[in-house]
Formats: C-alpha cells, structure tokens, sequence
RNA sequence: GCCCCCGUGGCGGAACUGGGAUACGCGCAGCACUUAGGAUGCUGUCUCGCAAGAGUUAGAGGUUCAAAUCCUCUCGGGGGCACCA
C-alpha cells in the first residue's frame, strides 16, 4: 500500500492549485459573488500563532464550499502591518521597521501557504505600502472636508512607558493595554474623529445585520445610549442658569442637591459668589491631577466641596438647594453637572449620606428610608402625586420647560499619535490659512527615513526631528508652514481594508465604485472577539461614512459577523512565551502536515469558544485522517452497491453542509468520523459514495481529498467538483425503532415502518411484556405518538 | 452594579423545533497482532446493583403525556461595560 506521505502530497496540491488559480476572485463573473473575509494578520516577528489556524482555517472551509456550490469567492489576505511590536524592535535594534515588515510578512506568506488555505494571493495588501496608505490619507482627508476630523486640545492617556498617547479604548482598567503601565493625564492638541456624530447610525445599523448576540451587546454597550431629559436650574440671585441630564426627572421633586464636575466651567464664572473659593480651587486642582483609575476607582469614597454663598432653585417645587462640586460627577458626560436625588440614586444616597444632605423620597418601593432605584408612583411631589413614574418622566419634564435628549457614551477617536511607524496625517499647518489638507496629488506623503525611531521626551513624534519632512510651503498661499508630524493609529489601515481588496492595484482610486457594487457587503466576517468593539466599530463608522459621501454601495460593511475562540495552552491557561508553552504551528504541520493541523484546529470542540490545545487530542484527528487514506487503498472502491452506506453518506452530506453554516465544524468533524468507521466494516464502497465523501471532506483536509479524488482516476481537482446533493428519501429509514414509554419512562422499544400510524405502533408496542408489565391493569388515558421517534402510554 | 455567554462521564464535548441523555474524539482496561512500539485492530468503559431494576445533565421549585432543552429563584465559571446621572 502506498504509504501517506503527507509532505510530498501538501507540496504537490499546493503547488497545483497555485498553476490552477483556485483561490481567484473574478471581477464581475457571472456567477454569484461571495465576500469572505478574515482580519488580515499583524505580521510581528513570533510568526503565525495557532489562533489563526482557527479563523482561517473556518473561512476557508466556508470559502471552498461556497466555490463548490457555485459562487465567484473573494477570499483574501493581507497584513495589518503597522503598529508598536515592529516599532519597539526598530527602537532596540535600529532595524528599520520597512525591513522588519518585509521579513515578517515574508515568513507569514511561507507559513500561510503551508497550510493550503485558498486565499486570492493575487490582491494581497499590506498597510504600510504608500500605494495603500496613500488612500488611507485620502480617506481622513474625506473626515476633515467634512469637519469630522478636528483638532483639539485633550487631556490624553498618556503612557509614560510607551510615549504615547492612548485612546479610551486601548486604556485597560487605567492601564496601558499594550505594555500594563499606568496611564497619566497629559493635555496635548489631538486630532479626532467624530464618531460620536455616529453614534446612531452605527446603532440603527446593528438592527440588520447578522451578528452573534454578544457582539451586537459589546456594540451597543461601547455606544451606551440612553434616553433622559435636558433639565434648567436657576442660580439664586444670578443670570445663570445650570443644566443638567437626568434620564429620572420623574424624580425631580426629590433634587435636594446639586453637583457640578469640578472643571465645570460655572465654578469659575461663580467665582465671585463663593466665599470658601479657595478650598474650592484646591479641590478641582487635586481631582484634575488624579488619574482616570484614581478617579473612578470602585467603591472608592465619595468627596466634595460645597459652593458656600450659591444655590441653585429646583424648578419643580421652588425650594433652593446648595450647589457643591465632586469628582464623581464627570465633565465629558452629559451637561458636566447633575440633579442628585438622593433617595433615588446609589451615587447620591452615598454622597448625601456622607455629608448629611437631606434625602426626599418622591417615587413609592422599596423599604422606608432606604435607597429605591426602581419605579413606582409618585408622592411628595405637588400634583404629580400618586402618578406612575414613567408617565411623570415625560410629564414633569414639559411641566418645568424641559427638553427630551439622549446621551452616549461613545467618545470622539483620539486619532493621533506621536509615534514613528503609521500612516503621517497629511495635513499642514499654515500661520495665516490654518490646517490645510495635502492635496490630492501630492498624496502619499511618504514616512521620511529617520536615525532615531524613538518618540521624543517632548511627546513629539520623532518625524519632528526631519527638518526637510516639517518645513513646507502653504499649499493655499504658498508661504512658510509645518507639516503635521503625528502619524496615525493602527487603526487606520484596518478601518477600511476590506474595501481594498475589492480593487487592490486602482492608482486612481481607493477602490472603484464598479468594483465594490460587485464584491460589497462582506457576506461573512470571522474573527477574534478581542476586535469585536473597536475594529469593528471603528471600520462601520469609515464604511457608514463613505457612504453618506457616495463613495461606496452599502451603508453596513459586514452582513454576518461571526467569532471565534481563543486557543490556550495545555490545561487552559494562556499560551505565553513566558509560561512556555507555546505551540509553533510549523512544527504541527511538520510533524502532521497541514490537513492534520487543520481538522484538529476545527474538531477541537465549538468555534466561538476558548479551548485547551491537547497533544494527545490531535492523534485521534491523524488516526481518522490516516484510516481514510487506508480506505481509499484497501477497499474495493466500485460499482457495487451498498444500501447502509448510501444511506449514510446521504445523511452525513446533510449534517456537514449543515454543520458548516452553523460553523459547527468539530460535530461535522464527528459525523464525517462516523462514517469512516462504518465503511472500515464493509469490504467494497461503491465509487459514488466515496467520490461524494471525498467531496464533503475536501473543504476540510483539502490536500488528502485531493489526493485520494486523483486516485480514483478523475482528472480534474475535487476542488472544481460540486457540492453533493442527497436524496432525502435515502435519510427515511425503512423501518425506525419507536421507544415506547409508560408514563414517560422508557420500556423498551419496537421496530416499524418510518410511516405507520397510531394504532399500529400502538399494537405493537402492546405486546411487548416489559409494558404490559409497566401498564399492569391500569387504563390507558392517553396516547402520544411522535411518528417514528416516541410513544408515550399515559395511564 | 448593568449587559451578554455558559454549567452534561476521568477529560474536550454531542443531543434537530421539548421526544431514547452521554454521539465523536481523548484517556483508561482487557484481548489479538507484532522482532519491537507511546504503532495497529477488536471489545468494554456515567453511577448504584450479581441481576431484574433504579438513579443521573450545578442546586431547588414549576409548566408538560414528556425537560439537558421552556419559566422562576439560588450557586458557580467566562467575557464586555462601569461614579455615564
């Protein structure tokens, strides 16, 4: 018998399929078209890592069954290749990041065709090519036409380790994400995106498209809507006025207090009024030098200072009510000042509490002189009384003159950083024009070569240090100007790939219009759950946009959106290279080859969920792998018939194309091991059935089928074969075994035709002594029969 | 605190729409084959019981002819958000 000599086989396929063009996309083929994607890879210096075997893996599986049943697939890479990890290592060994890049992606590609996947390698993109990050500087330029992109001065993140500034998103916890050191406030002049002008396209948006619950829930968490009311205190003895947002202004009888966050800005227009202004100022001073983490600590105690000499005037009952300050109030959010409704509020019960303010209970629940957040109706509160809260929300608000707003979370995108390796903002600094965009064509403008890649103490991107890179001419009045020297985050280039790949070589464009009604949206977008909130909504926000502005066909980019799990070490902990236990997908598929590693990436246990990597597990997928090349080789593989398998191929066709939308592949896996083990009992298989078989395994372990389809004597790769249909009559078993049930307790069991009715299966299960033991002399009460699964004797 | 996901043998897990709990794989045990094997093949493998039988899906209750599946509560694990008014 032949021997399964994996390696040769991998190479041969690989290289064939590579002469046959099977993973090409076709512009404007008659078939139908599929967008497959897969978030293209960082390529850093540790080389693949076995969480993208999975992803990848996955996407190739549903990629290579949609070419089977007929579509025209786009299914293509690239490399996110902007970003710290290469910039670092140009900082400790002056490697230029360009040369890093090359290396990295190079051994990327090798280890990417290794594995057999069907990319389209014709339209590979790579971030930091100017031919690419050329339209990445185009597309901002489109954000600032349209005054999405501004600069502002803001308190950033600031990593004392890393010398950069960070997005809220990439603080973990007050912490950098990347490196773990604790963030500082440092005020610097940002440019942003607007995405909060966003924020409800991008959650309307996330009413039609397909994405797994908890991604939709991370999406609308991140945006954090919520729907209140704009309310106006007066301030005794003053013109003005303060405004607050409530999403409870039911409970506006019950405002006893007022906060202010301290960088409110009526601290200072106050200040003439308050007669404690000094403790006041050293109170904001001190909560402006905490950090994010100090500031919103959990549990952390409630402070404040009270405006001595100011109160505001509650505009539902008349009363005044002392103004104070605290740092629990935030200034970003909402008016920078709220009502406190002590009664009705954790934050304000806590704080009135502490600094013994009176607490007015005005909505019924709860236990007396007890915190009560929930709803109820009204009392102490004039004529509102004994109304139900939520109708008072709407009726207090038009009784005081109040408006109907609603709130996000969602903050504008930091999006500069004073870093050496991304994309220049292409914008420049004139004295007397202001910022001036780059014209188009003077785009790209190109990331100067640098001696030093290490960012500046000042926090100025190390580009400031290349006097010919600062110092331009106004393209508007041709006098002296600076260019922009902050370069933008790595979430640029992500942000807007997947249109790219649509038209990767357009010089004109940064994708053709023609192009992207073809291939747009994605119809199916796999990747890690640690990218479900920023990319994702990051690169909604750049497509919903471009939208707006005619530039491409589809308001949401992505039709599905699916995750997968993380692979973890041996007994489940992290794969780290500290911890040792890292496992090198070349040695995998040195050691099994590429269909090895691939099934056992797959039949591990469920896609979207975190699995233990298992040594031994992977022998069980190279016995089943190698038993069905011995098959191919030692049964006789012919024109007989044989009913069992046919009926059983007919059923395993049905699951694992099933099995496959459902991205449940370790239990299409499963049925595929089902049934070999029940061909190794039969000593011939008939031709169809195996050709069929070899067809549902070929998206799975691509190379082998390929391989045992030639030795069938077929000419052309399975590959371009269709994929199988069955007979559903063949999935009807002649006769089915019915389990019958006393009282819904199983008593055994009797064998019928799939179609007989009632009363049959009722006679026959009669008979049968174990229920007439059951059923003894009681009367039957009721019958439920479930064709061909259950009979269930009632008494 | 809020939101989402989850809890089934020694382990990873399966069970379509409420219808035979434990498919498939690992591990383990026995047997066979082999110069040899951490190879291969066969058989067995939820618990109690010699058996007939009974019990069992984190725990408690409920709905139903019938519940791992639906509902309520409790406990436990994972993830996201969080002094967001």
């Amino acid at each position: 018998m032949a021997k399964y000599d994996f390696k040769k086989i991998e190479k041969k396929w690989q290289k064939e399929w590579e002469k046959l063009g099977i993973g090409k996309a076709v512009d404007f083929s008659k078939k139908k078209k599929w967008y497959s994607l897969i978030e293209f890879p960082y390529p850093s210096g540790q080389g693949l890592h076995t969480g993208h075997i999975r992803s990848l893996t996955a996407m190739d599986i549903v990629s290579r069954k949609r070419r089977m049943e007929g579509y025209n697939v786009l299914y293509p890479i690239g490399w996110d290749a902007f970003g710290l990890p290469t910039e670092n290592y140009a900082i400790k060994t002056g490697v230029d990041p360009r040369v890093a890049t090359k290396k990295n992606t190079e051994t990327f590609r090798k280890q990417l065709k290794s594995l057999g996947f069907s990319f389209d390698w014709s339209r590979e993109v790579n971030t930091t090519d100017p031919k690419y990050y050329k339209w990445t500087q185009w597309l901002f330029l489109q954000f600032f036409k349209k005054g999405l992109a501004y600069k502002a001065e803001i308190d950033i993140n600031w990593c004392p380790n890393d010398k950069i500034g960070l997005a809220n998103e990439e603080v973990i916890a007050g912490h950098c994400e990347r490196c773990g050191a604790e963030v500082e406030k440092r005020k610097k002049a940002q440019w942003m995106l607007k995405i909060t002008a966003y924020a409800d396209k991008l959650l309307k948006g996330l009413e039609h498209v397909d994405y797994l619950d908890e991604i939709k829930a991370q999406q609308m968490n991140w945006i954090g809507r919520s729907e209140g009311a704009e309310l106006e205190f007066r301030i005794s003895n003053s013109a003005l006025r303060m405004k607050v947002f409530t999403t409870r202004p039911d409970t506006l009888f019950g405002a006893t207090y007022m906060v202010l966050a301290p960088e409110h800005e009526l601290v200072e227009k106050l200040k003439d009024k308050i007669s404690n202004f000094k403790e006041v100022e050293s109170y904001v001073k001190a909560a402006r030098k905490e950090t994010e983490e100090e500031r919103t600590a959990e549990n952390k105690e409630k402070t404040g200072v009270e405006l001595k000499g100011v109160t505001a005037v509650n505009p539902a009952n008349g009363k005044e009510i002392p103004v104070w300050i605290a740092d629990y109030v935030l200034a970003e959010y909402g008016t920078g000042a709220i009502m406190a409704v002590p009664a009705h509020d954790v934050r304000d019960f806590a704080f009135a509490k502490k600094f013994n303010l009176p607490v007015v209970r005005v909505v019924s629940g709860g236990m007396p002189g007890e915190l009560w957040e929930g709803k109820g109706s009204l009392m102490n509160s004039g004529k509102f009384d004994g109304m139900d809260s939520e109708q008072a929300k709407a009726e207090i608000t038009r009784f005081v003159g109040g408006k109907k707003t609603v709130n996000y979370h969602l903050r504008d995108w930091v999006f500069s950083r004073q870093r050496y390796w991304g994309e220049p903002i292409p914008i420049i600094h004139c004295e007397t024009c202001g910022y001036v965009p780059v014209p188009d064509k003077d785009l790209p403008v190109v990331l100067p070569p640098v001696k030093n890649y290490q960012p500046r103490d000042d926090g100025e991107s190390p580009l400031a240090s290349v006097a010919s890179f600062v110092n331009v001419r106004c393209p508007k009045c041709m006098g002296k100007a600076k260019r922009e020297t902050d370069t933008m985050p790595n979430w640029a280039g992500s942000s807007w790939y997947f249109l790219r790949y649509a038209d990767p070589k357009n010089a004109k464009e940064f994708a053709s219009m023609k192009k992207l009604k073809y291939w747009m949206p994605i119809d199916w977008y796999n990747g890690g759950m640690e990218h479900v909130t920023l990319h994702l909504l990051y690169s909604r926000f750049w497509n919903i946009f471009l939208h707006d502005q005619g530039l491409v066909p589809t308001s949401e980019p992505y039709r599905k959106r699916t995750a997968q799990g993380m692979i973890l070490g041996e007994g489940g902990v992290k794969m780290s290279k500290s911890r040792g236990n890292v496992v090198n997908p070349d040695t995998i598929v040195e050691a099994y080859g590429a269909d090895v590693a691939r099934v056992y990436e797959m039949f591990m246990g469920p896609f979207d969920r975190a699995i233990a990597w298992d040594a031994k597990g992977i022998e069980g997928v190279k016995r089943f792998l190698w038993r069905t090349w011995d098959i191919a080789h030692e049964k006789e593989i012919g024109k007989a018939r044989n009913e069992k398998l046919e009926r059983l191929l007919a059923a395993t066709v049905k699951k694992v194309g099933g099995d496959i939308e459902k991205m449940a592949f370790h239990t299409a896996i499963s049925s595929m091991m089902v049934f070999i083990n029940a061909t190794s009992d039969e000593a011939a298989v008939p031709a169809g059935v195996w050709s069929d078989f070899l067809k549902i395994l070929a998206p799975f372990a691509p190379h082998l089928a390929d391989e045992l389809w030639h030795l069938l004597k077929n000419k052309k790769s399975v590959h371009f074969e269709s994929w199988p249909a069955y007979d559903p009559e063949l999935l009807k078993e002649e006769a089915v075994e019915v389990v019958v049930q006393v009282n819904g307790k199983r008593r055994g069991s009797v064998m019928v035709p799939h179609d007989a009715e009632e009363e049959a299966v009722k006679g026959a299960a009669m008979k049968l002594e174990t229920v007439s033991a059951a059923l003894g002399s009681a009367k039957i009460k009721k019958v439920v029969y479930v064709k061909g699964r259950i009979i269930n004797l009632v008494v």
